[in-house]
DNA sequence: AGTAGATATATCCGCAACAGATATCTTTTG
DNA sequence: CAAAAGATATCTGTTGCGGATATATCTACT
């Protein structure tokens, strides 16, 4: 039983593939091409660390291997596809919750130009 | 030189050393304080983590050893005070503003309950 | 058909960062 | 004075990162 009852703390990798995730299943080099755009230089995704971030997040069951493909004429039967559980998802939002407020706090202080919030 | 012209990576513990000497010159354990308070949850600062954070940061010039100190009543000669620098303030807006920039993308995805901002 | 290059997953290794225990010294309190 | 609390600092094992490398398969080209 993969069980996680307990929050499921995020490393900033994990985080951004779950945000990939977060529109549908994609493969391996997907997430990676993904998180590249989305992730604003913040982390730089190789890899080891993907595939590693991959199997911890199956493990703590925040996403798991999705076995409808899309059609064949446009599959590789290389190509793994992973998507986001439920708990992924409530992972995802419970910790972008958490960051926004640490980011009000910022600019609660005048550090960060209110005009940041585009 | 503690030179340091590339943007200073930080990592989450560090990010949230520099918040809590935002508002002043702060010593360790006061750091330590202001962090367990202020992260909610999402980091958990031990000693281990805090001297060694505080020595990096040090060393990329994010913050500074601080030699004004509180009047002698008050002060305890044991403490050491640190204080942001200029580009440490520099540093936590600009990560503060891309953390500003991600949880937007995830509120665009509906995921976070817009009524989140506060 | 045969080769070359691109795509995809996966692992290995060394270094950075974390987590917590312990050490040492000083100040405050009983 | 002795005990406890406050403060800095280090040491150890584990986790996470970063990038190089391995291996297999698919696609394109001549």
């Amino acid at each position: 039983m993969t069980n996680n009852s307990a929050p499921a703390k995020l490393t900033p990798a994990m985080f951004h593939i779950l945000l990939a995730l977060s529109e549908g299943a994609r493969h391996g080099l997907g997430i990676l091409r993904e998180v590249e755009q989305s992730a604003d230089g913040g982390v730089k995704l190789g890899p080891g660390k993907l595939y590693w971030s991959i199997n911890k997040l199956v493990e703590t069951g925040l996403i798991d291997e999705s076995h409808d493909r899309p059609p064949p004429e446009d599959d590789d039967p290389r190509r793994r596809y992973y998507s986001m559980t439920d708990a992924g998802r409530a992972a995802l939002a419970a910790e972008a919750a958490r960051l926004d407020r640490v980011v009000q706090q910022v600019r609660a202080k005048g550090i960060l130009d209110p005009g940041a919030s585009r």
